[in-house]
DNA sequence: GCAAAAGTGTTCTTCGTACACCCATGA
DNA sequence: TCATGGGTGTACGAAGAACACTTTTGC
């Protein structure tokens, strides 16, 4: 079967530059060449078009079926049209980008072999696919400013310094810690996230008695706010006590108690996620840009 | 003659939109189709990619051909692909978009018409067009922040209201005067042109007499700078003297006399040009914004 | 003569940035 | 116990934003 025209026309097909961060640093998905041209070299994962999709669903669809990759949030950089740019025939490619979670991972369907490189562990790639990277690393640095992309490349949850070495890795610049928390704080597109606890971990006998009778149950944080009569009826606990994150007290027995709730281990810090309202608020009216 | 080909391959197109600045408001060119399809509708100017040329020499080739422009700064806007945007066949049309002053003007080789208009009066587009124009719109928008780029739209020498409008009409809001012009100064990039002069207009006759001998000839702005002594030698002409443009006094007959001459009618206001070396500098670090 | 635009500075507020110590956690 | 990282606040300087009146120009 073949398809003829009056006037030549290029192939047209498409690739992806799949970004992943892992907490450390910027990662990028890159598939090896099982065959000619540049057999053995890595490449960004995409294909021919065809004619009854788009360029952004032919993307999708190589995607998924070279990485096992479903992405709904793609961003074109653009079409590459260099005339020799392939050494078959003449291709012209509409790059895309994506950012992922690398946990989101690649099964790789054996055909072609996929795999995360550090972005500055990056081979020598196929075609112009250099080129393509050094777009899309400028694309997403300029994209950055005004928009909270990152959080796509982030869990649901997550601390403010893996946000921060997010921003860090993209921009090639470091920041103050409590700058960067005071700026990302008052966008307020984040909001802590719920926490899970450990069942309670240890328990206190007070060893001060309150005349009166009480019962509190509540997190440090909220504890701070308010006064310790108003929580505890005059009954102070420790400040060691005062320091875990969940804190229950029962005052009205003989010997009131305090039972405190650890937080899990294995976890350190704070944990945020982002204000989808605040989010969407922030895309549409487009007149916002985070600058550091 | 006609091309074959194993798989289907779709046609690749260009298409430019090129704005313009009359000093009042944003204005784009377009083109009256003279064939089917949407023969009558207008449309950007473009056409089919050639073999060996890139996707940008083709848009600057049929940008040559349909609207005698010579433009070399072109911006890509990406790939549109759309199945269906061309009803003769596939076609995926890569966009550009460029600035320029109106007065380099379109001959239009009267095989096809083209046209400036308003952004806000832009007649119902052929194709996709429409589409496109928002998306150039979004980034000029985008861009405009990034780089100085407005002063491809503005002749060599402009006034800073001139770019004020135009930086209104891109951005869709209003600036305070002061704090533009503070804004735009600060960073640099604008030098005063070099005005031209009427001859000299007026002749004062001083009356009040110097004793030393001096002669003088510069710019208003240059007298306020230095002291009257420096520059007159404890001469010192009357406020209404002072304020014309130009000066020239000479002190040292028995009558002196201050010569002004008065800026050249029919132009308002103060011209400024950008400065290259600062312009190229913000172009390559790239860590320049503007923000109002 | 009259209306529209140009020229000009200051104040207040907001935002950016620099900076240090203590405590908790995990090895 | 030791090293690493998390949590927290303040003070200074720079930049942004608001604001009015006089002169010049063009009609």
């Amino acid at each position: 079967m073949s398809y003829t025209y009056p006037y030549p026309h290029p192939a047209v097909a498409t690739d992806c530059v799949v970004f992943g961060f892992d907490g450390k640093g910027l990662q990028v998905l890159l598939i090896r060449r099982g065959v000619e041209p540049y057999k053995g070299l890595w490449a960004f994962p995409g294909g021919f078009m065809r004619m009854d999709e788009t360029a952004e669903e032919c993307a999708k669809r190589e995607l998924q079926e070279e990485t096992s990759l479903n992405i709904q949030m793609l961003k074109q950089l653009g079409a590459f049209s260099g005339v020799h740019r392939d050494p078959r025939e003449r291709v012209v490619s509409v790059a895309f980008y994506a950012l992922v979670q690398p946990s989101e991972v690649v099964g790789g369907d054996d055909a072609s072999h996929a795999e995360w490189f550090a972005i500055e562990e990056v081979p020598q790639l196929a075609f112009d696919h250099d080129f393509i990277l050094r777009k899309a690393m400028q694309q997403l640095r300029k994209d950055i400013y005004f928009e909270p992309i990152g959080f796509e490349l982030l869990g649901s949850a997550f601390t403010m310094s893996e946000l921060q070495r997010l921003y860090e890795a993209i921009l090639g610049v470091r920041f103050d810690r409590r700058n960067f928390e005071k700026k990302m704080l008052q966008t307020g597109i984040l909001q802590l996230a719920e926490e899970e606890y450990d069942d309670i971990a240890d328990v206190f006998t007070c060893f001060e008695q309150s005349d009166e009778t009480n019962s509190f149950f509540g997190k440090t944080k909220e504890m701070r706010t308010k006064s310790i009569d108003e929580l505890f009826g005059g009954f102070k606990p420790s400040d060691s006590e005062m320091k875990f994150s969940d804190i229950n007290c029962s005052l009205n027995s003989e010997s009131p108690t305090i039972e405190t709730a650890k937080r899990k281990p294995g976890r350190k810090g704070r944990k945020y996620s982002f204000n989808k309202d605040e989010y969407d608020r922030f895309k549409k009216n487009n007149n916002f840009r985070f600058e550091f």
